[in-house]
DNA sequence: TATTGTTATACTCTATAACTATA
DNA sequence: TATAGTTATAGAGTATAACAATA
């Protein structure tokens, strides 16, 4: 039995920051917790999904559409292809570059996941009637658009 | 000149927690833009406003309204005491407890970010009316209240 | 010269276990 | 036995600088 002090967050509510920030904690933590079957984090997902809707895509091209940056890319890239879900193949007409795809696994594994991404979905919008919902993602992506950290250029 | 490739980002705009993630990557990118000359992160005001309106309240208080772990909260009062902007006070009647409070360079230093914060919120809410804001801020509290990762028991 | 991908690196946030001193 | 604060540690996200290969 704690003490439940209930302390007074002044203006902090009232910050979209922070408002943000809590929200996706939890948004996040009930995502982790709905695809630790699948060991998938929020940005290889993010990652997987973006190569499935555009396959042969540029590597620097999938990351400044996901608003990560390049060095940073590298990485997930890493992970994806050790555990044989995305690969690099190289690109026709500029061998710099490379083309992403996904493997069967990663096509399988993508497929295997779409009820948990629909329980997921219909958790966190719960206290939200779906015009609510509609609504909030429409209101975040405008925000994001008219402060636009990267991809905006 | 980059090609822009616009890639086609799927179901991912409609999920909340990417929208979200978006939203508060370009939200405190502002932030810290805002309040780099006062040399304050997200946390770091949250933890100075919080004690503003609750001075004498105990660390581990502090720490769950802002759903801060206990542990990750001990770095951030070392550095605002460090910085002169917060102290660690005994608490009377528990000799384990700390009672925490604004310096007088604290609640300077607050005092002279109001400017900031206006001109912050009003930059990141500039494509919302007063009434899409207000909105937003609610759903974002309801989406977090229904969660409730840490604070809610 | 500029771009693609990479390495190295650093900082912040988040999370867990274990310790201390008190209660 | 439980709580308040702390230490140590680890993982993940985010950021910049510099490099090799290629354009």
């Amino acid at each position: 039995m704690s003490h439940q002090s209930k302390l007074e967050l002044g203006p902090l509510p009232q910050m979209l920051g922070y408002a943000l920030r809590r929200a996706q904690i939890a948004v996040f933590e009930d995502f982790g917790a709905s695809f630790k079957p699948l060991n998938l984090r929020p940005a290889l997902f993010s990652v997987l999904t973006l190569i499935k809707h555009n396959p042969g895509c540029k590597q620097s091209d999938a990351a400044e559409a996901l608003g990560i940056m390049q060095p940073n890319f590298v990485a997930l890239m890493d992970e994806l292809e050790r555990r044989d879900l995305a690969r690099r193949t190289p690109a026709k007409g500029d061998r710099r570059s490379h083309a992403l795809e996904l493997t069967e696994d990663g096509v399988a594994l993508l497929h295997s996941a779409r009820d948990s991404i629909v329980h997921h979905e219909a958790r966190v919008t719960t206290s939200l009637t779906p015009a609510e919902a509609a609504l909030l993602y429409e209101l975040l992506a405008r925000v994001e658009r008219s402060l636009g950290s990267l991809d905006s250029e």
